[in-house]
DNA sequence: CCGATTTGACCGTC
DNA sequence: GACGGTCAAATCGG
């Protein structure tokens, strides 16, 4: 619909804003410490606030997706039990057992979502718990499904799937669903790793995707300064590790009715201000090798975020 | 004892 | 009817 957009679409970016004039920060403050001699403490620094700058990112376009595709939490069933009982109790003809409830649910068709393949398990400060577990035709792994913890007591909706490819062994793509509405205390994003320290190894691919109608996938390539952590590292069949991670946008242009060609919307110059952010990804994920060039990128990157923190939203 | 995981059942969608 | 996402009882384990 082209109705207005609701009355709380205001606050929610509100936070989008604030959480960009919080990477921007950050993306300050790791310029600085990257414009001047390292000694070992700053790489621990700078790897501290890459990841606070990529969970910027991933907040905001978390927050940004779901607002943008016209898809508000009231809609997307913010409230867990609300959902349920739309769902099994507005055609409550059915017998009322317990049995009943079992499975009844809705696919997330409006949903947004993406999509990353990656070699290790990233620990993103969220808990996750494990659901379910299913195997996939023509698969040989089976897919797991995680949930947020916080899902009962603060009906957080974000879950992710995670299955291990075939093929190159420790390659697993991860589906997220929805994002975190929580007030989980995050932790620091970490690698999970079951072979050691390797930054060279930890390449995460991301695409995005919209789950209306069109089905595309943006991926693109970058790597992990690594701070490595051991977790229950999954079995080959069971990739249950709390795993998770901050993430950059690729092109994400929700799928939503473009009525008006004619003039770029500010979701799209949005859009594209997100998207730019992504060049810049593997500079600062490759800050581990730095040089005076990517640290002029880095100026860029802050222009980029001045770009979207000053938009008129 | 309590929270997390396992796993078969259930059911919406294709 | 097959497939896949979710539920929830049973089980595990700290």
């Amino acid at each position: 619909m082209e109705s207005p957009w609701p009355e709380n679409l205001s606050s929610y970016r509100r936070t989008a804003i604030q959480e960009l004039a919080q990477g921007r920060d950050f993306t300050n403050q790791l310029q600085t410490l990257l414009t001047k001699p390292m000694i070992p403490n700053d790489l621990e620094s700078a790897e501290d606030l890459l990841m606070k700058i990529l969970r910027s990112f991933t907040e905001t376009i978390s927050i940004l997706n779901s607002t943008d595709a016209s898809d508000f939490p009231a809609k997307r069933s913010a409230c867990w039990d609300c959902q349920k009982s739309e769902d099994s109790g507005g055609e409550s003809s059915k017998s009322s057992t317990v049995k009943d409830r079992r499975g009844s649910y809705k696919r997330r068709k409006n949903s947004d979502s993406f999509t990353k393949l990656t070699s290790t398990l990233i620990d993103d400060g969220h808990a996750w718990r494990k659901y379910g577990q299913k195997t996939i035709l023509n698969t040989v792994h089976p897919r797991n499904y995680f949930r947020c913890t916080h899902k009962p007591d603060q009906g957080c909706q974000a879950t992710k799937q995670v299955q291990k490819t075939e093929g190159e062994p420790s390659m697993y793509k991860i589906t997220y669903n929805g994002h975190h509405t929580c007030q989980s205390k995050l932790k620091a994003p970490q690698i999970i790793s079951d072979s050691g320290f390797s930054p060279n190894d930890s390449s995460v691919l991301f695409s995005f995707q919209s789950t209306d109608n069109h089905r595309h996938e943006n991926p693109f390539l970058l790597s992990f300064p690594t701070s490595i952590k051991e977790e229950s590292t999954p079995s080959d069949d069971h990739t249950a590790a709390h795993n998770n991670q901050s993430s950059l946008s690729s092109d994400y242009f929700p799928a939503h009715n473009h009525n008006n060609q004619s003039s770029l919307s500010s979701d799209y110059i949005l859009s594209h201000e997100l998207s730019t952010f992504n060049s810049y990804s593997d500079v600062i994920s490759g800050m581990n090798n730095y040089t005076a060039s990517k640290t002029e990128s880095f100026d860029m990157e802050i222009m980029s975020f001045e770009d979207v923190c000053n938009f008129e939203f």
